[in-house]
DNA sequence: CTTTGTGCAAATTCTTTGCACCAAA
DNA sequence: TTTGGTGCAAAGAATTTGCACAAAG
Protein backbone atom coordinates (compact mmCIF):
# COMPACT_ATOMS: atom_id res chain seq x y z
CA UNK A 1 0.00 0.00 0.00
CA UNK A 2 2.96 2.24 0.49
CA UNK A 3 4.18 1.34 -3.11
CA UNK A 4 0.87 3.03 -4.05
CA UNK A 5 1.12 6.02 -1.88
CA UNK A 6 4.52 6.84 -3.71
CA UNK A 7 3.55 5.89 -6.92
CA UNK A 8 0.86 8.64 -6.89
CA UNK A 9 3.28 11.07 -5.94
CA UNK A 10 5.28 10.56 -9.24
CA UNK A 11 2.19 11.65 -11.06
CA UNK A 12 1.71 14.84 -8.82
CA UNK A 13 -1.01 13.39 -7.47
CA UNK A 14 -2.02 13.61 -3.61
CA UNK A 15 -2.37 9.91 -2.17
CA UNK A 16 -5.27 9.98 -0.14
CA UNK A 17 -6.93 6.45 1.19
CA UNK A 18 -8.67 5.98 -1.37
CA UNK A 19 -6.74 6.84 -4.19
CA UNK A 20 -3.89 4.78 -2.95
CA UNK A 21 -6.47 1.91 -2.45
CA UNK A 22 -7.85 2.31 -6.02
CA UNK A 23 -4.14 2.47 -7.21
CA UNK A 24 -2.69 -0.28 -5.17
CA UNK A 25 -5.55 -2.28 -6.74
CA UNK A 26 -4.72 -1.52 -10.39
CA UNK A 27 -1.16 -2.32 -9.82
CA UNK A 28 -1.51 -6.05 -8.18
CA UNK A 29 -4.58 -6.62 -10.54
CA UNK A 30 -3.55 -6.41 -14.40
CA UNK A 31 -6.71 -7.15 -15.51
CA UNK A 32 -7.65 -3.82 -16.95
CA UNK A 33 -10.87 -3.69 -14.67
CA UNK A 34 -13.92 -1.35 -15.33
CA UNK A 35 -15.25 0.76 -12.26
CA UNK A 36 -17.60 -1.79 -11.42
CA UNK A 37 -14.67 -4.18 -10.48
CA UNK A 38 -12.64 -1.85 -8.73
CA UNK A 39 -15.50 -0.67 -6.76
CA UNK A 40 -16.68 -4.42 -5.95
CA UNK A 41 -12.97 -5.56 -5.37
CA UNK A 42 -12.43 -2.59 -2.65
CA UNK A 43 -16.01 -1.92 -1.26
CA UNK A 44 -15.76 -5.21 0.94
CA UNK A 45 -12.48 -3.40 3.28
CA UNK A 46 -13.74 -0.10 2.45
CA UNK A 47 -17.90 0.09 3.14
CA UNK A 48 -17.96 3.83 2.27
CA UNK A 49 -16.30 3.53 -0.70
CA UNK A 50 -18.56 5.12 -2.77
CA UNK A 51 -18.54 4.78 -6.91
CA UNK A 52 -18.49 8.18 -7.63
CA UNK A 53 -14.89 8.41 -5.97
CA UNK A 54 -13.87 5.61 -7.78
CA UNK A 55 -14.84 7.59 -11.33
CA UNK A 56 -13.45 10.62 -9.64
CA UNK A 57 -10.18 8.77 -8.98
CA UNK A 58 -9.99 7.23 -12.55
CA UNK A 59 -10.52 10.58 -14.29
CA UNK A 60 -7.56 11.96 -11.83
CA UNK A 61 -5.10 9.20 -12.85
CA UNK A 62 -5.90 9.30 -16.83
CA UNK A 63 -5.73 13.40 -16.75
CA UNK A 64 -2.32 12.97 -15.12
CA UNK A 65 -0.99 10.40 -17.23
CA UNK A 66 -0.88 7.52 -14.16
CA UNK A 67 -3.51 4.95 -16.45
CA UNK A 68 -4.78 4.52 -19.75
CA UNK A 69 -8.60 4.77 -20.44
CA UNK A 70 -8.98 1.95 -23.29
CA UNK A 71 -11.47 1.84 -25.68
CA UNK A 72 -11.59 -1.28 -26.81
CA UNK A 73 -14.75 -2.67 -24.31
CA UNK A 74 -17.88 -0.45 -25.77
CA UNK A 75 -20.25 -1.30 -22.68
CA UNK A 76 -17.52 -0.23 -19.90
CA UNK A 77 -14.83 1.97 -19.43
CA UNK A 78 -11.46 -0.20 -18.68
CA UNK A 79 -8.58 0.83 -17.22
CA UNK A 80 -4.66 0.06 -17.76
CA UNK A 81 -1.82 1.24 -15.20
CA UNK A 82 0.76 -0.01 -18.00
CA UNK A 83 0.77 2.51 -20.04
CA UNK A 84 3.38 1.43 -22.33
CA UNK A 85 3.13 0.92 -25.65
CA UNK A 86 1.26 -2.68 -25.81
CA UNK A 87 -1.76 -3.72 -27.63
CA UNK A 88 -5.03 -5.75 -26.53
CA UNK A 89 -7.37 -8.67 -27.05
CA UNK A 90 -11.06 -8.49 -25.57
CA UNK A 91 -12.89 -11.86 -25.91
CA UNK A 92 -16.04 -11.67 -27.59
CA UNK A 93 -17.60 -14.66 -24.79
CA UNK A 94 -16.37 -13.82 -21.49
CA UNK A 95 -15.35 -10.42 -21.83
CA UNK A 96 -11.99 -10.33 -20.26
CA UNK A 97 -9.36 -8.15 -21.52
CA UNK A 98 -5.50 -9.40 -22.36
CA UNK A 99 -2.33 -7.87 -23.06
CA UNK A 100 -0.36 -8.13 -26.00
CA UNK A 101 3.03 -7.72 -26.08
CA UNK A 102 5.68 -7.68 -28.14
CA UNK A 103 4.32 -6.11 -31.67
CA UNK A 104 6.81 -4.45 -33.93
CA UNK A 105 7.63 -0.95 -32.13
CA UNK A 106 6.26 1.12 -35.94
CA UNK A 107 2.75 -0.34 -35.62
CA UNK A 108 2.75 2.27 -32.32
CA UNK A 109 3.99 4.91 -34.57
CA UNK A 110 2.01 8.13 -35.29
CA UNK A 111 1.00 7.82 -39.34
CA UNK A 112 1.86 11.16 -41.32
CA UNK A 113 -0.68 12.98 -42.06
CA UNK A 114 -1.07 16.85 -42.54
CA UNK A 115 -4.11 17.42 -41.23
CA UNK A 116 -4.48 15.67 -38.04
CA UNK A 117 -2.75 16.01 -34.86
CA UNK A 118 -2.61 12.77 -33.18
CA UNK A 119 -1.33 12.39 -29.81
CA UNK A 120 -2.30 8.35 -29.20
CA UNK A 121 -2.68 4.98 -30.50
CA UNK A 122 -4.62 2.50 -29.55
CA UNK A 123 -4.64 -1.32 -31.12
CA UNK A 124 -7.37 -3.89 -30.23
CA UNK A 125 -8.19 -7.51 -31.36
CA UNK A 126 -11.19 -9.19 -30.93
CA UNK A 127 -12.00 -12.87 -31.03
CA UNK A 128 -12.51 -15.78 -28.46
CA UNK A 129 -10.22 -16.30 -25.61
CA UNK A 130 -8.60 -20.22 -24.84
CA UNK A 131 -11.09 -20.74 -22.39
CA UNK A 132 -14.09 -19.88 -24.39
CA UNK A 133 -12.82 -21.13 -27.56
CA UNK A 134 -14.93 -24.71 -27.13
CA UNK A 135 -18.33 -22.30 -27.20
CA UNK B 1 -32.01 4.31 -52.60
CA UNK B 2 -32.42 1.03 -55.40
CA UNK B 3 -28.64 1.03 -54.74
CA UNK B 4 -29.23 0.42 -51.42
CA UNK B 5 -31.85 -2.05 -51.92
CA UNK B 6 -29.54 -4.41 -54.06
CA UNK B 7 -26.64 -4.10 -51.88
CA UNK B 8 -28.42 -5.54 -48.72
CA UNK B 9 -29.21 -8.50 -50.83
CA UNK B 10 -25.53 -9.29 -51.37
CA UNK B 11 -25.35 -9.95 -47.36
CA UNK B 12 -28.67 -11.57 -47.97
CA UNK B 13 -31.06 -9.29 -45.64
CA UNK B 14 -34.09 -8.31 -46.75
CA UNK B 15 -34.30 -4.96 -47.86
CA UNK B 16 -37.40 -2.80 -46.23
CA UNK B 17 -38.24 0.89 -46.66
CA UNK B 18 -36.12 1.08 -43.27
CA UNK B 19 -33.36 -0.90 -43.56
CA UNK B 20 -32.95 0.88 -47.36
CA UNK B 21 -33.06 4.03 -45.81
CA UNK B 22 -30.37 3.17 -43.05
CA UNK B 23 -28.31 1.63 -46.01
CA UNK B 24 -28.60 4.44 -47.89
CA UNK B 25 -27.94 7.20 -45.27
CA UNK B 26 -24.28 4.74 -44.32
CA UNK B 27 -23.51 4.67 -48.02
CA UNK B 28 -23.98 8.45 -48.75
CA UNK B 29 -22.37 9.63 -45.60
CA UNK B 30 -19.34 8.18 -44.20
CA UNK B 31 -18.92 10.06 -41.32
CA UNK B 32 -19.21 6.69 -39.36
CA UNK B 33 -22.41 8.01 -37.55
CA UNK B 34 -23.95 6.65 -34.20
CA UNK B 35 -27.39 5.55 -33.80
CA UNK B 36 -28.61 9.07 -32.63
CA UNK B 37 -27.18 10.80 -36.19
CA UNK B 38 -28.89 8.30 -38.69
CA UNK B 39 -32.00 8.58 -36.33
CA UNK B 40 -31.94 12.53 -36.41
CA UNK B 41 -30.85 12.73 -40.36
CA UNK B 42 -33.59 10.04 -41.50
CA UNK B 43 -36.77 10.87 -38.90
CA UNK B 44 -37.72 14.02 -40.91
CA UNK B 45 -38.63 12.25 -44.15
CA UNK B 46 -39.67 8.52 -42.62
CA UNK B 47 -41.87 10.69 -38.97
CA UNK B 48 -42.84 7.16 -37.99
CA UNK B 49 -39.41 5.52 -38.05
CA UNK B 50 -38.67 4.48 -34.28
CA UNK B 51 -35.10 4.15 -33.08
CA UNK B 52 -35.34 1.00 -32.09
CA UNK B 53 -35.76 -0.12 -35.25
CA UNK B 54 -32.45 1.36 -35.91
CA UNK B 55 -31.01 -0.32 -33.48
CA UNK B 56 -32.23 -3.35 -35.28
CA UNK B 57 -31.41 -2.37 -38.10
CA UNK B 58 -27.73 -2.14 -37.18
CA UNK B 59 -27.72 -5.13 -35.33
CA UNK B 60 -28.54 -6.85 -38.47
CA UNK B 61 -26.01 -5.38 -41.02
CA UNK B 62 -23.58 -6.21 -37.96
CA UNK B 63 -24.26 -9.26 -37.85
CA UNK B 64 -24.00 -10.35 -41.52
CA UNK B 65 -21.26 -8.33 -42.00
CA UNK B 66 -22.28 -5.40 -43.86
CA UNK B 67 -21.13 -2.93 -41.65
CA UNK B 68 -18.54 -2.40 -39.09
CA UNK B 69 -19.08 -1.86 -35.16
CA UNK B 70 -16.64 0.90 -34.02
CA UNK B 71 -15.12 0.61 -30.25
CA UNK B 72 -13.46 3.93 -30.76
CA UNK B 73 -15.90 6.14 -29.36
CA UNK B 74 -16.72 5.06 -25.71
CA UNK B 75 -19.93 7.13 -25.56
CA UNK B 76 -21.92 5.56 -28.51
CA UNK B 77 -21.20 2.71 -30.57
CA UNK B 78 -20.16 4.15 -34.31
CA UNK B 79 -21.19 2.43 -37.38
CA UNK B 80 -18.86 2.23 -40.95
CA UNK B 81 -20.03 0.64 -44.33
CA UNK B 82 -16.56 -0.15 -45.08
CA UNK B 83 -15.75 -3.00 -44.03
CA UNK B 84 -12.08 -3.10 -45.24
CA UNK B 85 -8.87 -2.56 -43.81
CA UNK B 86 -8.43 0.50 -42.35
CA UNK B 87 -7.91 2.32 -39.60
CA UNK B 88 -9.99 5.34 -37.60
CA UNK B 89 -9.08 8.61 -36.19
CA UNK B 90 -10.90 10.26 -33.65
CA UNK B 91 -11.20 14.11 -32.34
CA UNK B 92 -10.81 14.94 -29.08
CA UNK B 93 -12.19 17.81 -29.05
CA UNK B 94 -15.28 17.50 -31.46
CA UNK B 95 -15.49 13.80 -31.54
CA UNK B 96 -15.96 13.28 -35.55
CA UNK B 97 -14.31 10.23 -36.86
CA UNK B 98 -11.90 9.96 -39.80
CA UNK B 99 -10.89 7.06 -41.78
CA UNK B 100 -7.32 6.41 -42.14
CA UNK B 101 -6.29 4.88 -45.47
CA UNK B 102 -3.08 3.71 -46.43
CA UNK B 103 -1.58 1.66 -43.74
CA UNK B 104 0.83 -1.01 -44.53
CA UNK B 105 -1.23 -4.39 -44.61
CA UNK B 106 1.10 -6.20 -41.68
CA UNK B 107 -0.73 -3.71 -39.64
CA UNK B 108 -3.89 -5.28 -40.01
CA UNK B 109 -2.32 -9.33 -39.74
CA UNK B 110 -3.27 -10.91 -36.85
CA UNK B 111 -0.59 -11.49 -34.38
CA UNK B 112 0.69 -15.87 -34.01
CA UNK B 113 -0.92 -16.64 -30.64
CA UNK B 114 -0.99 -20.43 -29.47
CA UNK B 115 -4.29 -19.13 -26.96
CA UNK B 116 -6.48 -16.56 -28.47
CA UNK B 117 -8.52 -17.06 -31.59
CA UNK B 118 -8.63 -13.56 -32.84
CA UNK B 119 -11.12 -12.67 -35.79
CA UNK B 120 -11.13 -8.86 -35.96
CA UNK B 121 -8.21 -6.21 -35.23
CA UNK B 122 -9.08 -2.19 -34.58
CA UNK B 123 -6.12 0.22 -34.76
CA UNK B 124 -7.63 3.98 -33.73
CA UNK B 125 -5.92 7.15 -33.17
CA UNK B 126 -6.86 10.32 -31.08
CA UNK B 127 -5.78 13.83 -30.74
CA UNK B 128 -7.24 16.62 -32.52
CA UNK B 129 -8.44 17.21 -35.61
CA UNK B 130 -7.11 20.24 -38.34
CA UNK B 131 -10.27 22.80 -37.51
CA UNK B 132 -10.30 21.69 -33.59
CA UNK B 133 -5.93 22.41 -33.52
CA UNK B 134 -6.54 25.79 -32.54
CA UNK B 135 -8.78 24.92 -29.66
C1' DC C 1 -10.25 28.67 8.61
C1' DT C 2 -9.76 27.31 3.82
C1' DT C 3 -9.20 24.28 0.36
C1' DT C 4 -9.70 19.78 -1.49
C1' DG C 5 -11.77 15.16 -1.43
C1' DT C 6 -15.59 12.07 -0.54
C1' DG C 7 -20.13 10.14 -0.88
C1' DC C 8 -25.05 10.14 -1.34
C1' DA C 9 -29.00 10.79 -4.26
C1' DA C 10 -30.89 12.33 -8.35
C1' DA C 11 -30.47 13.16 -13.14
C1' DT C 12 -28.87 12.01 -17.80
C1' DT C 13 -27.65 9.27 -21.57
C1' DC C 14 -27.38 5.17 -24.25
C1' DT C 15 -29.15 0.73 -25.07
C1' DT C 16 -32.25 -3.23 -24.41
C1' DT C 17 -36.65 -5.52 -23.71
C1' DG C 18 -41.64 -6.72 -23.90
C1' DC C 19 -45.33 -6.51 -26.40
C1' DA C 20 -48.94 -5.04 -29.71
C1' DC C 21 -49.68 -3.81 -34.35
C1' DC C 22 -48.44 -3.75 -39.35
C1' DA C 23 -46.73 -5.67 -43.71
C1' DA C 24 -45.22 -8.95 -46.94
C1' DA C 25 -45.27 -13.57 -48.84
C1' DT D 1 -52.88 -16.91 -42.28
C1' DT D 2 -48.32 -17.01 -40.82
C1' DT D 3 -43.95 -15.15 -40.30
C1' DG D 4 -41.08 -11.47 -39.75
C1' DG D 5 -40.54 -6.29 -39.10
C1' DT D 6 -41.67 -2.03 -36.83
C1' DG D 7 -42.52 1.15 -33.09
C1' DC D 8 -44.02 2.59 -28.61
C1' DA D 9 -43.25 2.72 -23.78
C1' DA D 10 -40.87 0.99 -20.00
C1' DA D 11 -36.82 -0.99 -18.02
C1' DG D 12 -31.89 -1.33 -17.38
C1' DA D 13 -27.09 -0.11 -17.16
C1' DA D 14 -23.26 3.19 -17.11
C1' DT D 15 -21.94 7.62 -16.17
C1' DT D 16 -22.43 12.48 -14.64
C1' DT D 17 -23.96 16.20 -11.67
C1' DG D 18 -25.27 18.90 -7.51
C1' DC D 19 -24.56 19.46 -3.14
C1' DA D 20 -23.53 18.66 1.83
C1' DC D 21 -20.24 16.88 4.87
C1' DA D 22 -15.47 15.27 6.13
C1' DA D 23 -10.49 15.58 6.02
C1' DA D 24 -6.07 17.67 5.53
C1' DG D 25 -3.00 21.35 5.75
Amino acid sequence: MYESHQYLRQFSIKPSVQRSAVMNFLLKNRIHPTIDEIYLALSPSMPTLSKTTVYNTLDLFVERGAVRALAIDERNARYDVDVSAHAHFMCRSCGTVHDIFGLKTQMFQIPETTKLNIDAVEISYFGKCEKCSGN
